[in-house]
DNA sequence: ATTATCTATAGATCTATAGATAATGC
DNA sequence: ATTATCTATAGATCTATAGATAATGC
């Protein structure tokens, strides 16, 4: 009688000591997300990953390459699909606020509804992202689509006659504060989190 | 002819290598404030911080005990007196909205009118505050002022009716895209990032 | 005498590789 | 045969201290 919770398998298994039914991979890469956002990329090692598993180091390397080639896995599972959406939303039909409002949603979305704390991605900004250059690429280009989608709510009235450069960082502190929402007690709401957003670019109008 | 544009010490002077007319211990502060912000926190070491400063890594540990004692030094500099001006603006009179946006505005001021560059500051929120006690409680104290403002304004019906949580990421979402524009471009108006904050937490009202 | 730096170094890690071993399925 | 781990270790840092030295003002 094979249970067989996991895709079938040959090879040694995992030991049983962090037996949790999930690949050795994704192991690491949840318990390395976990351990970036406590206490910082760069101040994460190796061998702390390591423990965390409950593995010795060269274990990891097995799995991946180094550190990097980690935290890239993480980078491109939310980048990707963020990217492709800002842009293609920039490029549709409605109002700039609506798709902006879509725009933000989608995206704290997927920063919160995944099996990893990505917490740290909010910490990294450009910093870091010159080791990542995919991650690099997707995350300018998700910045050039909301900057795009501002600059026509602006010239159409919508938005604030605000720097561009601002507004983006207006946008980008709104997704800073849902992940530590999230980060911090568990729950964020991202249609919530994109209508606030919305709300402080807004233009003023009369009471 | 003395000219003395610092103050008359004793002693051997700075090496001319990185004359800047500014104390070792200020230089040292800079450089560290600035590599931080450039590859966070936990990837400086203190020998990254000597080469930058130019000197060798025991010319540090004659100023500073350790990494952490620079990091201490910064982290005062703003939060002790962002925290005391909270808590005063938050017992004191007049809408929560007007005191929610002075608070903003202040903070933002103190985090971008500085000789250091503080973005790295951003990005630790509470993770690695347990090893500054006293900026985390500092810090504490200055959420907690947050917190009571908007729970004032919320009850007002000037905010709207979410959950604290949520309102205080949305502030400190805001400080940290504040510091993010000031980093990529440094140009910030405290005042226009303290009114969109408040304009995000505003009730919406019709149009 | 005081301030600030240097050289040299002990001790502690940490990364990444080599090679052995264990546990499964074919 | 394949998958996944281990032990052992070379090589590279990095922290922090000891002790010497240099440059100034009193």
């Amino acid at each position: 009688m094979t249970t067989d919770l996991t895709s079938p398998r040959r090879g040694r298994p995992r030991t049983v000591a962090t037996s949790s039914g999930l690949d050795p991979a994704e192991e690491i890469l949840r318990h390395a997300a976990q351990l970036f956002s406590a206490n910082g990329l760069g101040a994460t090692k190796i061998s702390e990953v390591a423990e965390a598993v409950g593995v010795k180091p060269p274990a990891i390397y097995y799995h991946f390459a180094n550190l990097d080639a980690i935290v890239e896995h993480l980078l491109r599972y939310v980048v990707e699909e963020s990217a492709a959406f800002a842009t293609r939303t920039a490029a549709s039909e409605g109002t700039s606020t609506d798709r902006l409002s879509a725009l933000v949603a989608q995206h704290v979305q997927r920063l919160t509804d995944t099996p990893y704390d990505l917490w740290f991605v909010a910490g990294m900004s450009d910093a870091n992202s010159e080791r990542f250059p995919e991650a690099r690429r997707h995350a300018k280009q998700w910045r050039r689509a909301v900057a795009t989608l501002f600059e026509q709510g602006r010239a159409a009235g919508e938005f604030r006659e605000i720097d561009t450069v601002v507004a983006l960082s207006v946008v980008s502190g709104m997704v800073y504060g849902a992940l530590e929402a999230h980060h911090r007690v568990g729950s964020t709401d991202p249609h919530q989190i994109a209508d606030m957003t919305v709300a402080a670019l807004a233009v003023k109008h009369e009471r």
